[in-house]
DNA sequence: GTAGGGTTAG
């Protein structure tokens, strides 16, 4: 009888209405009292419609007798639990089991309950009971012990449990292989693939579904081909699940034509589908196509869900798309995610930090109701990407002090370029230890920042010494190191290690052509410049982009070929942007070219018309060549169109702590300031008696002689270099970095500076570096 | 009658 009802149950109760009306038929007619075994069945029934009646949770707290209650009941109900995403339910059911007088788990109970484990102290006393009870040699509950472990990243635990395991199917072997995969042990995970080969143990839909994704981290296609045409062979790519992970892998492994292709070919897409191919499209560079997908998605019946909008958000941010954006983020609040859901509302931060909508990004981040790390690392990075290195610091000390989050690589990729950024040394080398603490010292992405932060803090040796340790199969640490060599001047050695990099087989990209096409214009190679120029395109297939038109630009342009520097532009396929034109306008500051640099400038004030930047360099030009008028025409121009000159600004560490300081009259006045003033004063004598002459040309204020040697003495970099010097001890090298480019006239009286003091004194500016020693500057005078 | 292992992400 009770048999009969059980077949019944589901052709009868399609809907949770049925189903009540049932189970109180039964209650009535007392068949749930005289057929234990319906009880069970009611349970299974109520969970797959969706529902836990309440009189079946009371289960828990009635005291049932062992006639009518039965251990498939309790079976039921921890699964109908776990299903229901309530694991302390689960297990308390679990316990209440344990206590039953009559009954005891059997062998079907510890899956259901191993996946309601929240932590792995928890998981691990569960498998001693298990083992205590007799039930490792089952199958089921093997695979389930492997799967916990691997839950909890304790994948040696895993492959202990998987080697002691009497027999083993394929659920075992796919659960150990899952775990791989999910922690991100792709070697692991193909060695046990072959493993599987070796033992004969053929894979199926699951086996191939777990691996194939993750071939994309070994960047092997080879290998990624090669098992697409084993699924072929095996009859498993028409399964939804594999072809969704083909077009994952092949989407991640940047072959969108193969990915395009398998997913063509499949006869039933899901959201995976489209989404997977959406976002490989968005991740290389294809935003058109991603949208165009998109669209095209909704037309279909797939809805976009949250994973959707995150490849657009970034497809928007990527182009610049200031209406796109809004379009987007719109969406998002529309259905509630941005409220609901902690990855959106980290796409949203993440794609106005992109497009340098600062507050945008904050406002959004503020909104969030739950962060976690990554919502932190975002806004953190939001802030050292766009130049904002103090708010950057500010707000990873707050999530230090009170969220109590795991610091994980992002957080140090985040903060370290805001060190570098100020020249803060011994904050850098803070998160240095840091990052040797929690292993992350030699993850590519850390220690790239790692090699950036020592070469901008002056210590190159030490950016080398880590470049030296570190696996530098990518790209990253070399365009870093290129770069470090690149900015002090040491042109030579950067093309050194570029032919390193080739030799190594290590593939360049476009970052490093930047990198070394301005190491060649630091140091005055120009032949070399305009030959990697040219090799970046015919030998790797690098198409030039904005930066590195700027780059040759530059290139001719400081070595006094401006004539040569216009005809390049001229030449340009692409409409040159401000950079390009403010490389042309600098070198034309630099050899006194005002007729050039006027064509430059108007240009600039075309394109760029609030950046103050390029007014100054203008009106430094004129100053140079004695033309005051010109100087006091842009002078007007500037206070006629109402630009903010962007404060100047020199930061030095001393004693852990970074020091700030503004030029002219500080609003928040450090409290040494009349003893830095004293040794300014101090200083300006014996500079003098030596020869020094201000150059009252780069005071852009119409005043007074006597007023505008002060303004030159008030200057960030005087005023941080005269605090350095009094609170250091004598030839302790100094070393401040400076905003906006250093000034001229600062420029030379430094080179005085290092005389008189026998110090070395390296002035970082937003330009390059610059070593004083004995009266001379690495940079031969041309900055 | 109840059980294990699978695809996309900031």
């Amino acid at each position: 009888m009770a048999v009969e009802l059980r077949r019944l149950f589901p052709s009868c109760a399609t809907t949770l209405r049925r189903a009540r009306a049932l189970h109180a038929l039964l209650l009535l007619s007392g068949r749930l009292v005289a057929y234990p075994s319906l009880t069970a069945t009611l349970i299974t029934l109520y969970s797959r419609l969706g529902d836990l009646p309440s009189s079946l949770l009371s289960f828990l707290h009635h005291r049932p007798s062992s006639s009518t209650t039965t251990i498939v009941s309790f079976n039921s109900l921890i699964s109908a639990f776990v299903s229901h995403r309530r694991p302390s339910s689960a297990l308390s059911a679990f316990h209440r089991l344990l206590s039953h007088p009559a009954l005891r788990p059997d062998a079907f109970t510890f899956p259901v309950v191993l996946k309601a484990c929240g932590d792995p102290q928890h998981g691990e006393k569960i498998h001693s009971l298990a083992l205590k009870m007799g039930f490792c040699s089952n199958v089921y509950v093997g695979a389930s012990l492997l799967h916990m472990y691997s839950r909890f990243g304790l994948l040696g635990c895993a492959r202990k449990v998987f080697d002691e395991m009497p027999e083993r199917d394929l659920g075992a072997w796919n659960a150990l292989l899952s775990g791989f995969c999910q922690n991100s042990r792709a070697a692991d995970a193909v060695g046990l693939f072959e493993e599987m080969v070796i033992e004969r143990v053929g894979g199926d839909k699951v086996t191939f579904a777990s691996i194939v994704p993750i071939i994309a981290f070994l960047e092997d296609q080879l290998l990624g081909a090669l098992m697409h045409v084993r699924a072929v062979k095996l009859g498993l790519d028409s399964y939804l699940f594999v072809s969704n992970a083909l077009i994952d892998m092949y989407a991640k492994l940047g072959c969108l034509g193969e990915a395009r292709r398998v997913f063509d070919e499949m006869l039933h897409k899901d959201l995976v589908s489209w989404n997977s191919l959406i976002s490989g499209y968005e991740q290389f560079g294809n935003v058109s196509l991603a949208l165009e997908l998109f669209h095209l998605m909704k037309e279909g019946d797939c809805q976009p869900d949250v994973l959707t909008l995150v490849s657009l958000a970034s497809a928007t941010a990527q182009c610049g798309d200031d209406r796109g954006g809004r379009s987007v983020h719109c969406y998002i609040m529309r259905r509630g995610w941005e409220m609901d859901d902690i990855i959106a509302g980290n796409a949203i931060v993440d794609m106005y930090s992109k497009m340098a909508k600062i507050e945008a990004a904050r406002n959004a981040f503020d909104r969030m109701p739950v962060k976690d790390i990554i919502s932190w690392n975002t806004l953190i990075t939001c802030y050292s990407q766009n130049g904002l290195a103090s708010e950057a610091i500010e707000v990873f000390d707050y999530m230090e002090k009170f969220e109590g989050l795991k610091t994980i690589q992002g957080t140090l990729a985040g903060i370290l370029p805001a060190y570098s950024h100020l020249g803060a040394l011994r904050q850098g080398m803070r998160i240095h230890g840091r990052s040797i603490r929690i292993g992350l010292e030699s993850d590519v992405f850390v220690a790239t920042c790692l090699i950036d932060m020592y070469a901008k803090c002056g210590k190159l040796g030490d950016a080398s010494l880590l470049f030296q340790k570190i696996p530098r199969k990518s790209s990253g640490p070399w365009n870093a190191i290129i770069a470090g060599h690149g900015v002090h001047g040491d042109g030579e050695e950067a093309l050194e290690i570029f032919s390193l990099m080739e030799i190594e087989g290590v593939k360049p990209d476009h970052v490093t052509f930047i990198s070394l096409l301005s190491a060649c214009s630091h140091a005055g190679l120009v032949d070399q410049g305009q030959k990697y120029f040219q090799l970046m395109q015919t030998s790797y297939g690098i198409q030039p982009i904005m930066k590195h038109y700027a780059c040759i630009v530059d290139l001719l342009g400081r070595a006094g070929r401006l004539n040569d520097a216009y005809e390049f532009i001229k030449t340009m396929r692409v409409k040159p942007d401000s950079g390009v034109w403010g490389a042309l306008l600098g070198a034309c500051r630099i050899h006194g070219n005002v007729e050039m640099g006027l064509l430059s400038s108007e240009k600039l004030f075309e394109i760029d018309p609030e950046n103050v930047g390029y007014y100054v360099l203008l009106s430094n030009m004129y100053a140079k060549v004695g033309k005051w008028e010109g100087v006091n025409k842009v002078r007007s121009m500037v206070r006629h169109r109402n630009l903010q000159k962007t404060p100047g600004w020199s930061s030095i560490e001393v004693n852990k702590k970074v020091n700030v300081f503004f030029t002219g009259n500080q609003t928040d006045p450090h409290p040494q300031l009349e003893e830095i003033q004293r040794e300014i004063e101090n200083l300006l004598a014996k500079m003098k008696a030596l020869g020094y002459v201000p150059d009252y040309s780069f005071v852009l204020q119409d005043v007074e002689e006597d007023e505008k040697e002060h303004i030159l003495a008030s200057h960030s970099e005087r005023l941080a270099i005269a605090f350095g010097i009094i609170s250091t001890s004598p030839e302790t090298p100094i070393q401040i970095y400076k905003n906006l480019r250093v000034c001229g006239d600062c420029h030379n009286a430094t080179k005085y500076i290092s005389i008189i003091t026998e110090r070395e004194i390296i002035v970082r500016d937003s330009n390059r570096f610059h070593h004083f020693k004995e009266g001379r500057c690495s940079c031969g005078d041309y900055w």
